[in-house]
DNA sequence: CGAATGCTTCGGCTAATATCGAAGTATGAA
DNA sequence: TTCATACTTCGATATTAGCCGAAGCATTCG
């Protein structure tokens, strides 16, 4: 009687408009606060929390804390595959929503000490596209093939693991709302482009001001798409 | 926010365990009749009936009546691969239990009216190696070669492509997690080869009982490259 | 013609769950 | 510290929806 694994169970969970507006909602990509997906789904915030704990239990979804907020964001691709087969079945469409406001800030700025920003983004994803690094669910690792690009890059990477702090870290990014990375790789990073004259630091903003030649140096070492 | 097309709508429809073992015993591709999906479900022929009348309201499901019997199947192959994305989630909660039965169908079966399993990734991916097909983001396209390939393999691509169904799909295989052939296409070659005699259905499950000659002419057609 | 089978509709019972108000924690800011 | 924000837990309510018994059509067969 009964073949394969139980879908009635994850589409149960789906089934529900609120948790259905929700997960339409991180489709997107991007990770989302429980208030923010309160409001995407039209209920309140304590009804918000016990769907997001549904959605976590039944494993379609990842939570991260970080500081009073709580991110949430689609557990992984397969989750989207998924949804999108749905989709098609019931001929929707997608709508989007999210607004940062400073365009340049947006683009990229600091974040206490590393790079963010939809450059910070692109940095770390082109990083874990070419193999360099590992995003793992505890902390992102680097690679051998890492160690060797990052040291050329002109990092030390013998003097940061004496460090106390964690080498690599990941950070969600304020406005792509996407992983880039932090930990005291990613301010080393930062450090050695301000030293070889690719950005300067705004002293009244948290904007970041890449040189011509720096914005085209970036390019190169760290690709869109691999 | 109640706002357009509802994915809700439809995932609701398979979030309920009766109807969701339904749709799986319609996966096989055959069309049963509401008693027959009534005890694959183990309900009652009135709570079945309640049940067929929402799936075919939902447009996941169509109906033909025959004399005294009415015989239901999936309305499209879109349905199908919608529930093996499903397949897809759900699979990796239950992977304690293997039967003997889930080995068999883990290594070959039918979805919807194609081949799944691992020998039907093993055919998509073969198809990709040896450059008869591409798989473009959008869907599997055919290369000239390919074409010239599936031609010789005995499949009347000129009739194919007059109908309105795409020719080439992608479907995500719920076992094997990658992706496997689907569209009119698949479906010719699996009828192919039941032609041939290479293969023969189960009538009770979407298990595919290969010949010894037919799995060798499989693995000659199809060679596992990787 | 009855009798039997397949399916559907109706009514009421029951269980599940989505929802919000109120109160409780945790983190960050003044 | 004190306040504000973000999120969670608890309790109570109400709507929903699955389920089956009983009865009603429709079709087929003896």
């Amino acid at each position: 009687m009964k073949e394969g694994p139980d879908i009635s169970r994850v589409a149960a969970l789906i089934g529900d408009p609120a948790r259905a507006n929700m997960l339409t909602a991180l489709m997107t990509g991007k990770a989302l606060t429980a208030t923010e997906l309160a409001a995407e789904a039209g209920v309140t915030a304590q009804t918000a929390s016990g769907h997001l704990a549904k959605l976590f239990d039944g494993g379609l979804v990842q939570s991260r804390k970080q500081g009073r907020h709580k991110y949430f964001a689609l557990a992984h691709g397969d989750v989207a595959v998924a949804l999108e087969g749905l989709m098609g079945l019931a001929g929707g469409e997608l709508r989007t929503r999210t607004g940062p406001k400073d365009a340049a800030l947006r683009q990229v700025r600091v974040c206490y000490n590393h790079l963010a920003g939809q450059m910070g983004v692109q940095m770390f994803s082109s990083l874990i596209l070419r193999g360099y690094m590992r995003d793992d669910p505890d902390a992102p690792i680097l690679t051998a093939s890492g160690q060797e690009f990052i040291a050329q890059f002109g990092v030390d990477l013998d003097a940061l693991s004496q460090q106390r702090a964690p080498l690599c870290r990941s950070c969600l990014d304020w406005s792509e709302r996407r992983t880039h990375l932090a930990g005291s790789l990613g301010r080393a990073i930062l450090t050695k482009m301000e030293q070889s004259g690719w950005v300067k630091r705004d002293d009244k903003s948290r904007a970041l001001l890449f040189s011509q030649a720096g914005a085209s140096a970036f390019q190169v070492a760290f690709p869109e798409t691999g």
